[in-house]
DNA sequence: ATACTGATTGACTGGTCAGTCAGTCACGCG
DNA sequence: CGCGTGACTGACTGACCAGTCAATCAGTAT
């Protein structure tokens, strides 16, 4: 890797850590640079502008998000296994980067206004691409035909959106065996139900 | 209702459509003042601040959703009927004002550096109320009781959450079978799972 | 009519900050 | 060595905007 990559990603990982203390709209790009221990111009080398940065962070990890679903539902795993590995892939991601994750779905999930807008494509990639797990458990009559693919789509990546909020407002270092247990729990609920 | 209450509100009413418009970031008190028919300086006359409007446009919606909720969890009404009525609640809240909805949805209940942090307690309130009826029903033997029922009351939340922010990004008029579509399909969801 | 109170106006101020740019530095090559 | 290239610096500019405030207006009481 040549000295100039990794000043890139020197800048982008400081970016990822003040987004996720100070907010995208409330942080400045000095704050960037100080973050990076860089002059504020360096920062306009090698990005085109404070946006440039954050869709950068998002796309880097929102593709491997894709990848990962598309890899599970390639899988000859069963239905529940592969949901799994998707659920486990996002768990994964937090424990081993939250402010990454953090930046994600405060910054972008849910900015209907700037940043989601720009990449809605994408986003909806994701929520299809499990849709497609659904709909091809319940053609091998695994999963009950009645309710409909993309809802219960939403209704999976709804949930875990929910407990990295969580998380992520609690502010707290989470323990280890929590992220193994979620990721039972994940799967356990959507497609066990709460009965009644 | 006097003058001044009317006027109040005429900036508050304002204020929404600007905020679900642009964003509360992206947009400037002028517009909010424009968007009233009102001179600038109003706006101040009646809030503290941008900050405050944004809080009451919150603090409205979302006590009547606590109220929503405790009711639901008094009334004598069968659990999957309790929690159809809380998602009914909001539901009807996106039909009949989806500006002041996509308000909380998006500049409130992710922001966690801002808005969110300001609120958490009132937000969390939310998921408690959903919570003790799920375990209401556990101990009345209507619920299953290996799920924990804080992650119960996520999946419920989140799921309604991600349904108001797929029809937020998509920006078409939903079709009013839509809506009550919907409220089954939650419930369903929710309680009968996806088998497998 | 006079005085008082609160609503209403919009020009102005003070501060902030994204992005620019003219220049310096480090290094490899002929 | 001297020259070229690309990394690197940080002061500066131009625009923007939240919040202030002095002035005016409307309504009501005395």
């Amino acid at each position: 890797m040549s000295a100039a990559a990794d000043k890139r990603r020197l800048i982008l990982d400081a970016a990822v850590r003040v987004f996720a203390r100070q907010g995208f709209h409330t942080c400045r790009v000095s704050d960037i640079a100080d973050e990076a221990g860089v002059a504020y111009g360096l920062v306009y080398h090698y990005f085109q502008s404070k946006e440039a940065i954050l869709d950068t962070v998002f796309l880097e990890r929102w593709n491997l998000m894709l990848a990962t679903i598309a890899e599970a539902q390639a899988s000859e795993a069963a239905p529940r296994e592969q949901l799994r590995r998707i659920a486990s892939f996002i768990v994964d991601s937090y424990r081993r980067d939250p402010d990454v994750m953090k930046v994600i779905v405060v910054e972008v999930t849910r900015a209907a206004n700037t940043f989601g807008r720009t990449h809605v494509q994408r986003i909806m990639q994701a929520y299809e691409g499990i849709a497609e797990i659904v709909t091809q458990a319940q053609q091998a009559g695994v999963f009950r035909r009645e309710v409909d693919a993309l809802f219960a789509a939403q209704a999976f990546y709804g949930l875990v959106e929910q407990v990295l909020t969580q998380w992520i407002f609690s502010g707290e270092e989470i323990p280890e065996r929590e992220f193994e247990h979620v990721k039972v729990e994940i799967v356990e609920m959507i497609c066990g139900g709460l009965g009644g």
